[in-house]
DNA sequence: AATAAAAATTAAGCCAGTTTAAGAAATAAG
DNA sequence: CTTATTTCTTAAACTGGCTTAATTTTTATT
């Protein structure tokens, strides 16, 4: 395949079809960003200008509460899309910050070409609702999760379902993300 | 305006451009349903195959939980859809319940007429986008809320958000929506 | 290899919110 | 208007998960 960044246009093309000349407008209006660990994407009270998605590596969305603490409320691993929405869509200053949680490569799309794209290429208008609805489909699945279980069941259904995340992600972001203190999920591995 | 659902065009418009003819093609694929309070739309174990926008009244989705309690996972008001996205993309059963709150109005759009109508009407395609990318937006936002908020908070902010919503809906409703139980929320009411 | 900084563990005390159970009030149906 | 059903309230006992604080382990830096 011809391409710069594989992954990506492997994954729109599993929504809709891309000619060769396609695929080289489509690339063209995406910035690939090479990010450290811990290096930020967006910080709270910038504009979230960018929706990202995830080549290789893994990032996070987290706020810090009032107590100070970094509240992580979403990760994005390979093949997914990671924005705040409302911050992006209205172009208003976000409450989040965006940062890679390990050595990341990801490919942003500025929201002001987004229309020009659509326009050239009117399949990825196609593309994104479909992924717009796979990620609400997922979002509501999430809410079903965290009003059916427990939060030690959140753990065991975590840590069945997705064993390799707990080798890449400090056991405190995921703690966060579950909704129990490091604490708490301390004592829930050492029962096992 | 010359059309059968003025609610629905009118929030279409309010994203994309439609012509008269346009509006036409774009009414004849929706279906308006009727339904009386407590009717539902789809049960456990269905396939959810139609997209759900409310033009008048108040619809609800829940699951029944082990307890066999109504667990509310979502609420649409007047212009908003809804609709079990996981089953209904993949149209597989669904886990919910879909319900008229109220006496409602809503417009149905089926899965299967989903892509003809965009072949059609491309902006439809580009109005989807927006939408769900807008739910998803409301859904992070909803997230935070959950993370942040106490129960009590949570109360209260759902309570001088939307006063008029205590009206119309069940208590017991609103109090499993806000992940809380009807005894708690009674407790909370009587405090003030 | 030594030092500093960040992350994870352990344990005791505590409380927000649930459970249970019974009764009162509101709404629907005949 | 009467009865049945659904919804809401009250209060006491209970507990899952948090807080606090001190210690250990791991990771990063020099």
């Amino acid at each position: 395949m011809n391409c710069n960044y594989p992954g990506f246009i492997t994954h729109v093309r599993r929504y809709v079809d891309l000619t060769q000349s396609d695929v080289e407008i489509v690339e063209s209006y995406f910035k690939p960003l090479e990010l450290k660990r811990r290096e930020h994407l967006i910080s709270e009270g910038q504009v979230c200008t960018s929706n990202f998605f995830v080549e290789k590596g893994c990032i996070r969305m987290y706020y810090v509460n009032e107590k100070l603490i970094e509240q992580t409320t979403q990760f994005a691993l390979e093949t997914w899309w990671l924005s705040d929405y409302f911050s992006f869509a209205k172009q208003l200053p976000s409450q989040y910050f965006i940062q890679a949680v390990e050595k990341s490569t990801v490919l942003a799309i500025d929201y002001q070409l987004q229309d020009k794209l659509f326009s050239e290429v009117p399949q990825m208008e196609r593309y994104f609702r479909i992924i717009m609805q796979r990620a609400l489909a997922a979002s509501q699945l999430r809410t079903k999760l965290m009003y059916q279980y427990t939060k030690e069941e959140m753990y065991r259904h975590f840590n069945t379902s997705f064993p390799q995340f707990f080798q890449r992600v400090p056991q405190y972001m995921i703690a966060s993300y579950l909704g129990l203190t490091p604490e708490y999920l301390s004592e829930l591995r050492r029962k096992g």
